[in-house]
DNA sequence: TTGAAAGCGCTACCAA
DNA sequence: TTGGTAGCGCTTTCAA
């Protein structure tokens, strides 16, 4: 920057002017000082200048997602980019794979960054190590799953409403016999799940059997093995109920290796891509991502424009979606 | 950091070496230190700390993807973000949607944040506006197109090549009237794949046919449309190649819309998840994205670690995965 | 082992 | 309309 100074011979502070686009530098300066820019290759630093505005504005918000390359995660964090892009805000990206020690490590290096918001889909249980940050003026926002020990904003779904939707649904298919595949019980969403789908067996009358209950399942393939085993069992379930999208991959999988993909019921928690043209068609519990993305950066940014009303709790609705594979009737 | 080094009595630069863990300071001093960092809930101001240091670096790095929504551009993202977790980098991700002016901005926006390097899978047909950048030391990779005007490392894969052993494939199996599926030929890859299924024919002594040929499809949708005008024409192909992946999902569906799914063969070019359960499961020409991304990363790390060689174009040859769709015969 | 002063690149404030 | 000076939060250099 001096040197586009001493190039267009004028002040340091002119140059910043003609940069920044401030008003008041006559055509003449602004014209001699953009070519010394382009001529010395000048290129303004961001970091600088929001250090010296001094407003601790970076123009950057985190997002911290489970995994970014699944499609959960993606969606929302493409939600969040669209509504950034107007205000030229960056995002940095990150993904924290259920680890609490990296959400830990990945919120405190986006402290250093001085982010100006946080979207959090937390992998820790408790949160009270957010509360300084909180205090002086961080804005985060949960999504998927809330706060616990401090209290922001959060976007979630009902959980335990989604997993009655997809029981109550299997029910009515004349099921009684229905297995569940879950993920970790430590995860909030995979425990009001289970929570969901044990509540709604009882509400129907119907005595529900942790033998054909399968938890801390992580993969297609934790699915595939547990699904197997409970197909080859002596009481094999006539429907099953696969509490999160990669789980209900590997069910589909595990049936049809064992060749019942038509005959066993399935339903599955979460929308994916292709859930349709699979088969058979997938029946889902369906998650409005794009909602979700939406009031997760409605919530942020409102924040970060100085909105100081009390944190606000956003639960979405969930909705079934019904394709073929959940309506397949019990044998006989 | 003034109020801390008031504190806990000692000077600013003691802090400095405390929050650094620069070695020369008593244990007595520094537990001191830290605990006035927490009692205050000081956060070390990385840009402060990165402008004084005067390398110029920020620790982070910019992905600019097509679309970091869809399964490619993700899986890229996150094999990037692996490989920059150990260095403690963060990634500022962005979609270009195909549109060129948002690449330019984006790249300013970047440069401005002084990015230590540039993974960038381009939607700019030419890349001379990065000359300037380039020579001042910022490494870009690209990746899945090359650069062209400038001269820096790429991570591509054989386009060309991909879509000859589909279409040999396809011959193969006795097809004679293929249909073509492309995007845009204005993006460099599609452009190539196109010419790989001319080449193919031509090779093969088999005439092509326009007719059949449908190119400037962006979207699923788009795939069905044109698919389905193909198969209700007099003449309809027997077996279609698909050019993208999003371009073999509205193949698939237009098939099963018309009710002949089994009976037209399908060959897709790039992978998804999901492509084996589908029905029937696709054959595709898959491109290793796990392996792409630990290539761009790899180059990447190398340049902004001061690896000073000759631009390396780095080709990965696809590989024909088979699955159902593709060994459809013709009838009769 | 600790500290004082200078300055990274930039902008706010005030003066000309 | 333009310029000088001070200083954002931090680290470097050199001295104590």
């Amino acid at each position: 920057m001096r040197e586009v100074a001493a190039l267009a011979g004028v002040s340091l502070k002119t140059v910043s002017r003609v940069v920044n686009r401030e008003p008041g530098v006559s055509p003449d300066v602004t014209a001699r000082v953009e070519r010394a820019v382009t001529q010395l290759g000048y290129r303004h630093n961001l970091a600088a200048s929001n250090l010296r505005r001094g407003h601790g504005r970076s123009a950057m918000v985190g997002a911290l997602l489970q995994d970014v390359s699944n499609s959960f995660s993606a969606s929302l964090l493409r939600s969040l980019e669209d509504a950034a892009r107007d205000r030229d805000v960056a995002i940095v990206a990150s993904s924290l794979d259920e680890e609490p020690a990296r959400e830990r490590s990945l919120v405190e290096g986006l402290v250093r960054r001085r982010v100006d918001g946080l979207l959090l889909m937390p992998a820790t249980e408790r949160h009270d190590y957010l509360a300084d940050d909180l205090r002086s003026g961080l804005p985060i926002v949960f999504v998927d799953r809330r706060p616990n020990g401090v209290d922001t904003d959060s976007v979630t779904v009902d959980n335990a409403g989604g997993s009655r939707m997809a029981v109550d649904h299997l029910l009515a298919h004349g099921h009684r016999r229905i297995a569940f595949l879950g993920d970790l019980p430590t995860i909030q969403t995979a425990r009001t799940r289970h929570e969901g789908f044990l509540a709604a067996l009882r509400d129907a009358g119907v005595e529900s059997d942790p033998a054909v209950e399968a938890t801390s399942l992580r993969s297609p393939d934790d699915a595939i093995a547990a699904l197997t085993l409970l197909l080859d069992s002596a009481n094999p379930p006539t429907a099953v109920f696969a509490a999160r999208n990669s789980l209900a991959i590997g069910a589909i999988r595990a049936l049809h290796h064992r060749g019942v993909a038509g005959q066993v019921a399935l339903v599955g928690f979460d929308d994916f891509p292709l859930a349709d043209i699979v088969d058979p068609p997938l029946t889902v519990v369906k998650q409005n991502v794009a909602m979700i993305g939406f009031e997760v950066a409605k919530r942020l940014f409102a924040r970060i424009d100085g909105d100081t009303s009390a944190p606000q709790h956003v639960v979405l609705t969930p909705e079934l979606v019904v394709r073929g594979s959940g309506e397949i009737r019990p044998e006989q």
